[in-house]
DNA sequence: GAGCACTGC
């Protein structure tokens, strides 16, 4: 077909005019408009990137080869040529290159070599709606050097099903001083896809989600519809229960069943791409969304759940949960039914619940781990990422806790408000493309001695796992893995191990798949490998571990490849155990006895060892990776891929985090206040010694900390004690110009405090009378005034009465606003107060009492705060009854 | 007594 019949080509004038005039172009173009190829050869053959090169931003390193190779073909000539292609590994670009197809991150690479992209007249970003953190990042870089040093630097931004007016709004430019700033053009264009019919839910279902789905397949399956059918589900434990429910119906047609998710070895992958004699349904995890197109798919089955990651910066750790996925998300699902011809798509949802949902997916850098970005922007001089101009901004807890990480791994300068500059090691870290974490590894290695092995433990980490999941029962397996776990140290010795086992078998996915390897990811690994160790080796990491060959010597190419294809090798005993100490130090973990796996975790927090972890005896580790899972019980934290740590190593690369000082603690098996030279790393008790002496408030403290915690009750905290602390309250708010202390919360507390001043024991401190230090918090003047103003018993004249009634009056706080003030509440006999003209009130009269009116028999009749009124509309309607049961009384 | 979506330099 010729690709000038695509839909996009419609637009061809208005692309080329909007681009022109204004220099930005926002394109909403669906599936099958030919965008990605074709809007970057009408921009090339229209010559509006001048003299430099056309980048074009994709998303996915084969989406970029794959692009780069058709536009290839459309225009003749070679790859490397007028069109190349750039992604991690691989560079197919050549010094005539003008239409350049690069990932994200090799985009964000040149920004550090070249700030000001010089020799790039345009950037466009295609598959924008996916929100990526890097893409992200690469246009809020863009816009800015628009507005700096780059002003003639054209941007495109496409995208499928992108609401375009926020992105054109934030690309506005201001024409002129005074004048309003202008939005981007957008444009849009048709897909060419087929209409997808959408059936509901009509009910709610209570069945689990695979059997709702199995339901719909059956169904499909025994209409007439044709067409292959791809169901969605959240992970692969759904998938399997799906692929069972399934397969127990009778449907009347054999069909080939199909699991699609990324842990899958490849020649299973490959089935689902493959012609088949029966009709395919492919159960599958969020890779069909939007990596993978399979097709002949006519019909979708979507649960409407997905798995998402997400970096949960308030607590430091990763968590992976269901969520329901987004409207435009179930769009996408949608549109895989119709991209041969018409299909349908099964919700299994409701179409109201579908409106409650959220319109788009979160974009990654409001949920991603940030520490690799913020110190990019440092590097490129923007030291506030919060206040940087984002499209969507990131949570300032995520900023501040991957400064706080920086500064830690040493990268930035502590600072008071905030983190500081970048440090020398940081400015060695940045030139190396990975975590910001493995950065600070290697960085140790190159001072240690073992750059290889480090940089193969952070190859190890960085991608997908390497070591398949071992079901509950797979004994074979689990013997196998066992060959890999060669000591108690390190997890990451099984994974070398295991790299290493790969790299012996060729890398061959039987032998790999018989000891539980992943093996396109060894393979993965491998590259990744050789990529650190050649920023290593150009960092000047690797001078000792190198023979003469040194780095730029024309002759050592073949020598550096043998070399990095040798078994690694490891310096000295400790020497890697150290470095991965120093790269997950934030996440340094502590037993916290030895009969359970549970741990505390630098920074407060709390977590467990995962069982199949060899590091068991250590009482100190790291982990490097501290994550929450849901499991069949509720949520857990795991800590895996650890390494025994010791105090030692921690004092010899981490003095500065050290903190020694006086702590008085609650010792709560013996029952007493213990004053201890504590010794903390992170928050974490290295080593403690008691001191005899104990310091009279600090006692006090601890003993009210032990209170609040629970661990000691209180009988003296009675009702006369509560009383006084509600008449403060009650007078405090009535009669503001007094400047009463609050006695609730923080007040209460410090009450507490003073009161347990110089008290050690817990017995002590639940034998004190706590009414005359609770008193002693008020001045005796105060003191005083509480008594007079809100006190606990009043004298109230009743005409007719020979003498006034005294009332004790009780202060209460309302349960469902327990910080409102006190009120003081009495319980009166109607016959008592009959004559009574005005209500009584404490607190200067600006407090009246609640008065609770009981019959003469002692029943509530209702509670009153003004009396008069009261007895005028309730009493009168309540006296003819009153009047009928108590005759002996004169009821006026 | 227990477990895991997808990418990118």
């Amino acid at each position: 077909m010729d690709p000038k019949q695509l839909p996009v080509w419609s637009l061809h004038s208005q692309v080329l005019e909007a681009v022109r005039a204004t220099g930005r172009l926002v394109l909403v173009a669906a599936t099958g408009s030919g965008k990605t190829t074709q809007v970057p050869q009408m921009l090339l053959d229209a010559g509006l990137a001048g003299t430099g090169r056309i980048v074009v931003l994709q998303p996915r390193r084969v989406a970029a080869r794959s692009v780069a190779a058709r536009v290839v073909w459309e225009r003749g000539g070679k790859l490397g040529g007028e069109v190349g292609y750039q992604v991690r590994f691989e560079d197919h670009l050549g010094p005539d290159s003008r239409l350049c197809f690069v990932t994200e991150g090799i985009l964000l690479r040149w920004l550090q070599d070249n700030p000001s992209l010089e020799g790039v007249g345009m950037v466009v970003f295609d598959e924008f709606h996916e929100r990526n953190l890097l893409s992200d990042v690469a246009l809020a870089l863009v816009k800015q050097l628009r507005r700096t040093t780059r002003p003639d630097l054209a941007v495109v931004v496409m995208s499928a099903t992108l609401e375009a007016e926020p992105v054109a709004r934030y690309l506005a430019d201001a024409v002129a001083p005074g004048h309003e700033a202008s939005a981007a053009p957008v444009l849009s264009s048709d897909g060419r896809t087929f209409p997808v019919e959408v059936r509901w839910a009509d009910y709610n279902d209570e069945r689990p989600e695979w059997e709702k789905a199995a339901s719909a397949v059956e169904h499909i399956i025994r209409s007439e519809w044709e067409g292959d059918l791809l169901v969605f589900m959240p992970g692969m434990a759904e998938i399997q229960s799906t692929l069972r429910c399934i397969g127990a119906a009778s449907m009347g047609e054999r069909v080939a069943l199909m699991p699609l998710h990324g842990d899958l070895p490849p020649e299973e992958q490959d089935r689902v791409f493959q012609k088949s004699d029966l009709r395919k349904v492919v159960v599958s995890t969020n890779v069909a969304e939007t990596s993978v197109t399979i097709d002949g798919v006519r019909h979708v089955v979507d649960s409407g759940l997905a798995r998402v990651a997400r970096h949960d910066a308030e607590r430091g750790i990763q968590t992976l949960r269901v969520e329901e996925i987004s409207r435009a998300s179930a769009e996408q699902r949608a549109g895989r039914a119709g991209r041969t011809a018409p299909g349908t798509c099964w919700r299994l949802w409701t179409e109201s619940g579908h409106l409650n949902r959220a319109e788009r997916n979160t974009p990654e850098i409001q949920r991603a781990d940030l520490a690799e970005v913020v110190l990019l922007l440092h590097s490129l001089g923007v030291r506030r990422a919060v206040d940087f101009d984002w499209l969507d901004k990131p949570e300032p807890a995520a900023v501040e806790r991957a400064e706080a990480l920086l500064a830690t791994l040493g990268a930035l300068e502590k600072a008071g408000d905030g983190a500081g500059g970048l440090t020398e090691t940081g400015r060695r870290m940045l030139r190396m493309p990975m975590h910001p974490r493995f950065a600070r590894m290697l960085v140790e290695a190159g001072r240690r001695g073992c750059v290889r092995a480090a940089a193969m433990c952070a190859a190890l980490v960085s991608g997908r796992d390497l070591l398949q999941k071992i079901g509950r029962d797979d004994v074979h397996l689990r013997e196998r893995r066992e060959v890999f776990e060669a000591t108690g140290a390190s997890d990451f010795h099984t994974l070398l191990r295991a790299q290493q086992f790969a790299r012996n078998a060729g890398f061959s996915v039987e032998a790999c798949r018989r000891s539980g390897i992943h093996a396109a990811t060894a393979r993965q690994v491998e590259d990744t490998y050789r990529q650190f160790l050649h920023v290593a080796r150009r960092e000047g990491l690797l001078r000792g571990e190198e023979g003469p060959a040194a780095p730029g010597d024309p002759a050592s190419g073949h020598a550096e490849a043998a070399a990095d294809a040798m078994p690694v090798a490891v310096a000295d005993a400790d020497a890697l155990e150290r470095c991965l100490v120093a790269g997950f130090i934030d996440q340094l973990c502590q037993r916290k006895n030895t009969g359970s796996l549970d741990c505390l975790v630098a920074g407060g927090r709390e977590a467990s060892l995962a069982r199949e972890s060899v590091v068991q005896e250590a009482p100190l580790f790291v982990a490097g990776s501290v994550r929450e899972i849901s499991g069949r019980t509720g949520l857990v934290t795991l800590l895996t891929q650890c390494t025994a740590a010791r105090v030692e190593w921690l004092r010899e690369m981490f003095p500065q985090h050290f903190e020694t000082r006086l702590e008085h603690v609650y010792d709560r098996l013996h029952k007493r206040v213990a004053a201890i030279d504590m010794s903390r790393f992170l928050g974490l008790v290295i080593d403690q010694k008691h001191r005899k002496e104990v310091d009279a408030a600090a006692s006090g403290v601890a003993l009210a900390d032990a209170v609040t915690r629970g661990w000691l009750d209180l009988p003296n905290m009675d009702h006369r004690v509560q009383q006084w602390v509600a008449r403060v309250e009650c007078l405090r708010s009535a009669v503001a110009e007094l400047e009463l202390p609050s006695m609730r919360g923080d007040g209460w507390l410090k009450a507490l405090q003073k009161s347990f001043h110089g008290l050690t024991l817990g017995r002590e401190a639940q034998q004190l009378d706590l009414l005359p230090p609770f008193r002693g918090v008020l001045s005796s003047a105060q003191q005083a005034f509480v008594d007079e103003l809100a006190p606990a018993l009043i004298h109230v004249a009743v005409p007719g009465q020979p003498q006034p009634k005294a009332w004790k009056l009780n202060y209460i706080v309302d349960k469902d606003e327990p910080d409102a003030p006190p009120v003081p509440e009495v319980q009166v006999k109607i016959t008592d107060i009959l004559a009574l003209k005005v209500h009584p009130a404490v607190a200067e009269g600006r407090v009246p009492v609640r008065i609770w009116v009981m019959d003469p028999g002692g029943k509530r009749l209702g509670s009153t705060r003004d009396w008069p009124a009261w007895r005028a509309t309730e009493y009168v309607r309540l006296r003819h009854g009153l009047r009928a049961k108590n005759p002996g009384f004169i009821w006026t």
